[in-house]
DNA sequence: TGTTTTCTGCCAATAATTAGCATGTGGGAA
DNA sequence: TTCCCACATGCTAATTATTGGCAGAAAACA
């Protein structure tokens, strides 16, 4: 698994599991508090650290939304978010959405050699578009 | 101009124009030493705080690259950036490339109402990618 | 002009992230 | 299997980026 450059740690493990067998994005410290309960010495510099190896070694993606601090997620390398300016909800479009986006944008990249495809998306999701019409900024 | 909600200032009327007549993006800080000039007593929370009410206002985005601090630029809803691992630099793709990804996120986005498409992509450039062939991270 | 609302300068605080250093450890070589 | 060394970790402290509080100043609108 971690035959990919990155030297295995328990604590590289734990980090790594957690953001797998969740398949969710957290910020380093959301990281932190779930792998603290089996890595009770953990540090939270480790945790970025860890998650810095695991970024350059091509097994995590980071995400930089709009607010608040960097999220953290195993691999995709496309990688659509759509974030509610009502509600603040963060989803996630059909994985079929960001291929087209990526071929959009690979038909005409002017040469550059895209590894990752980050997309964020700012608007109101179905629920607040349809009831609060517009007021928005949560 | 802003006439749409915005208080004007001398302070913001300087930082909008930064933003507009270069048509680049910086970061606060930077707008702050481009406006210090004109401005010498200007602080940089004010510059903070005046781009947060020209981004609500929607006359400013935010873009939030993966290194470094927020960059701010005047206007675009849609905002493709192409930054480059081997040499840094941010490059800004044919605008009919952010439209075409606009058209395939838009068509199914699951009612999700799309305010603003903010896109990153990491990669090389045709130059880093032509020589260092691989090596990488800047 | 007068009044009200809102910015701004100034200063301090918080949040997020990185750095330094001594010790410990994973993992290939012997 | 054991040894060795580069690299990771814990700990602590520093740095950056960003926000908050407050009193005086200055827009906008009547």
């Amino acid at each position: 698994m971690q035959e990919r450059g990155v030297r295995v740690t328990p604590q590289r493990a734990h980090i790594w599991r957690v953001l797998v067998e969740s398949g969710e994005h957290f910020t380093a410290d959301e990281v932190w508090e779930r792998v603290k309960n089996a890595l009770p010495g953990l540090e939270l510099s480790t945790v970025y650290r860890s998650l810095e190896a695991l970024r350059t070694a091509g097994l995590v993606a980071e995400s930089r939304l709009p607010e608040g601090p960097r999220m953290f997620e195993a691999r995709p390398r496309i990688h659509p978010h759509l974030v509610c300016d009502g509600c603040g909800r963060i989803f996630h479009p059909d994985p079929e959405v960001g291929r087209r986006m990526f071929e959009a944008l690979d038909a005409d990249s002017g040469g550059f050699e895209v590894r990752e495809l980050h997309v964020m998306v700012r608007g109101l999701c179905a629920e607040c578009a349809g009831q609060g019409k517009d007021k928005a900024e949560s």
